[in-house]
RNA sequence: GGAGGAAUGGCAGAGCUGGUUGAAUGCACCGGUCUUGAAAACCGGCGUACGUUUACGCGUACCGGGGGUUCGAAUCCCUCUUCCUCCGCCA
């Protein structure tokens, strides 16, 4: 959620900023309702704070006339103040629907794009800022298989099986399929201590003030699983618990950076898609995924999301996949995020780039939500900056693994996985 | 799931027969005096948000959440949530 000030005060840069994400003049005209809800806002709060101020005054008098044994005068007063209830219940009836109208228009707006990010319509718009310069895999000799008929070749993930227990988009891997997957949670986990983050294993279901603090809600509330029965949320990442965890905190500037990881399953109903991309691993409503978040002061953010960048990377690299990093345009960008790099590997047998890292900035966007503050010295409460990223989405990660290092006869697992898989291949 | 008890500031812990109580007291924390330095002792400060003000300040709200009674509520009533104890069930 923005803050107020900011529209207030640079609103050019909001206006700018908003362009890219395509909002056009009659989206932009929410800017000025929202500051004339504000201004509202502020004028019937300080009439009705002027009315309870008097009538406070008043109980106070009477409670003294009381006490000195002054019953009559008491009784006089006390009607008095009696006549002014009706209109203090007004006044805040008043200030409530302002109020509300104010917080659902502030809830809409998405964060404004870090000055680095170009307009755009879509993914296609999206920058390349570092391309694979080396070779892509090829294969001789043999017809390189795609991950699914791989993972059904080597009985690794069962597809169909995943629809009988539950429906389509929920795998179940098996064997060495589940070996690799528990390998890969553990290598990046242990990658991630290794650069300082605390490990969190948090709840996979979260309530609504949880998912409101780090914008799923209202935003995401299509995508998310939910559990009408107890009003809660599967979570669509461990971004969600994980940042919460200093919702409503103040923390002391020197905890900064508060650097946490966690692996969690990942639960999206991806509403409305469909089509090719949607075959195998490469879009399903369960994936394991490893996600790093870290909160900063605002002065350090940039240069965090870049140290997060390299972290995930380093994993990339590690695991010698051919990767490209995407800066997401305007168009693109979501919804929370000012500044998002996406990582995509090559997986080489269905010759597609597949999405699978988002490495994020949401500045203040969250911490405003969350209520997040750091305090220096005896200065006042100041918004954090959050940050996420994964590190790593298992699911396509798998899928790039068994279609990039498959052979005639098997598959071999990267150097770097097998004191994890306590196998060197697959056959 | 049933019965009973509880929820107060960073922590501990009063108040809970309604009236200068935003809230005693202790600890923690910050500043000062003292000391060669430190500790101890002593003195002072020490919540958040919003509104208002050039500023000092002033006002409003907040004692788990929401609602109600009242001129006035941390204190009374309703409701929800959470925790503790006992019973039941259970990996």
């Amino acid at each position: 959620m923005l803050e107020i000030n900011i529209l207030r005060s640079e609103k050019d840069r909001v206006v700018a900023g908003l362009r890219k994400r395509n909002f056009n003049d009659d989206d932009l005209k929410n800017i000025d309702r929202i500051l004339d809800l504000d201004d509202n806002r502020k004028k019937v709060l300080t009439n009705l704070e002027q009315l309870k101020a008097e009538s406070n005054q008043k109980a106070k008098e009477i409670g003294a006339l009381f006490k000195s044994g002054k019953t009559e005068e008491a009784n006089t007063l006390r009607n008095l103040v009696a006549a002014s209830k009706e209109q203090i219940k007004e006044q805040e009836e008043q200030v409530r629907a302002v109020m509300q109208e104010l917080d659902t228009a502030l809830l809409d707006l998405p964060n404004i794009p870090h000055p680095s990010v170009v307009a755009g319509k879509g993914e296609d718009d999206n920058e390349i800022v570092k391309d694979w310069s080396g070779e892509l895999p090829a294969f001789e000799g043999f017809e390189a298989l795609p991950h699914w008929d791989l993972a059904d070749k080597f009985n690794l993930i069962d597809f169909k099986l995943g629809v009988k227990i539950t429906g389509s988009g929920f795998p179940v891997f098996r064997g060495k399929g589940a070996q690799l997957e528990r390998a890969l949670i553990n290598f990046f986990l242990a990658q991630a201590s290794k650069a300082g983050y605390e490990e969190i294993v948090p709840p996979l279901m979260v309530n609504a003030d949880t998912a409101r603090a780090t914008g799923q809600l209202p935003d995401k509330e299509g995508q998310m699983y939910y559990v009408e029965k107890d009003d809660l949320y599967l979570i669509p990442t461990a971004e969600v618990p994980v940042t919460n965890i200093y919702r409503d905190e103040i923390v002391s500037v020197d905890k900064l950076p508060i650097k946490l990881t966690g692996y969690t399953p990942c639960f999206r109903r991806e509403a409305g898609s469909y089509g090719s991309d949607v075959k195998g691993l490469n879009r399903v409503h369960q994936f394991d995924k490893v996600e790093v978040v870290q909160i900063a002061h605002p002065d350090q953010s940039y240069a965090i999301l870049d140290e997060m960048v390299s972290h995930v990377e380093a994993l990339l690299i590690q695991l010698e996949l051919p990767y490209r990093i995407l800066r997401l345009c305007g168009g693109d960008l979501g919804f929370t995020s000012a500044l998002t790099y996406d990582f995509e590997v090559y997986s080489a047998a269905q010759g597609k780039w597949l999405e699978v890292s988002s490495v994020s900035n949401f500045e203040t966007f969250q911490s405003n939500r969350l209520k997040l503050r750091y305090r220096e010295g005896n200065e006042k409460p100041q918004l954090t900056h959050t940050l996420n990223g994964s590190a790593l989405a298992l699911a396509r990660i798998v899928a790039a693994l068994l279609e990039n290092n498959q052979d005639e006869n098997g598959i071999s697992i990267p150097t770097v996985l097998q004191p994890y898989t306590g196998f060197s291949r697959i056959d």
